[in-house]
DNA sequence: CTCATACTTGCATGATGACACAAGTGTACA
DNA sequence: TGTACACTTGTGTCATCATGCAAGTATGAG
């Protein structure tokens, strides 16, 4: 089912910065700058990979940074909504949210591909010089 | 087409690091890095809702930053395969590769989703507990 | 109550990064 | 050849961040 809208891309960049499109909702800057680190990628990737909620200290064990640096990586990944941690006892458990994440990157694909699709050839007042 | 091929999920952090996955390659932290400022985040959405390659100055209007920091943040955009940048003449133009961005996108959902459903309840020596 | 376990938080430090301004480079045009 | 235009690059500054170590908190066991 299509409920594409077309809508009239904007001509010049400036126009683009002010004509609001859930793009700019979907690049998340909070989202990307979590991402942004390798000891963060790396315990994203333990996470998913293991497919259980696992505690800090086990983490620590898969990569070389002081535990204390891990709990706060891993504080700042479930801000994010990338993982999920749960008090279990004395232990803390870090689950993966690898499908919210696979959503969010699905969607924000959509949402590229739907701004692309936007323009037609001869729209824009000849500005949208595609080829 | 399946071609899914099920592979026994790692069953402590530490084996998952070693445990090697096309995850480990598509989570590209340049890519986020370079998605990870808001200024850059404002230049790449403003290409893609613009759908042409445009010139520094004109994307310079968008944003409240000098020009030379435009420049400097279209040329890492550029590195990190975001635009694409060609000399015309005098005049710099930047190309948004949203098509580009879109099936990394994509590809790095599926091999989210492989990963977490490779894991089938009772495997793992009952190490994974997922419910 | 005491102690060990499992984290979290405070704090100092070194590195990275975003920024503005100034100077440099390359191209078109007269 | 000179000048304007469109960027790019050099440099210094300020803020943020990743890290380690030390101290603090919370929970379970004995």
């Amino acid at each position: 089912m299509m409920t594409q809208v077309y809508t009239r891309m904007a001509a010049t960049p400036k126009r683009a910065a002010r004509s609001k499109r859930p793009l700019d909702r979907m690049l998340d800057v909070s989202l990307f700058r979590a991402l942004g680190d390798p000891t963060r990628v790396r315990l994203l990737a333990c996470l998913i990979k293991c497919g259980r909620a696992c505690g800090v200290g086990e983490l620590a064990a898969c990569c070389s940074v002081d535990l204390s640096v891990v709990s706060r990586h891993l504080a700042m990944l479930a801000r994010a909504g990338l993982i999920k941690g749960e008090k279990k006892g004395r232990e803390m458990r870090y689950a993966p949210l690898g499908g919210d994440l696979a959503a969010r990157l699905r969607e924000l694909a959509a949402e590229i591909d739907a701004c692309g699709a936007a323009c037609e050839p001869g729209c824009c007042e000849g500005a949208c010089e595609k080829k």
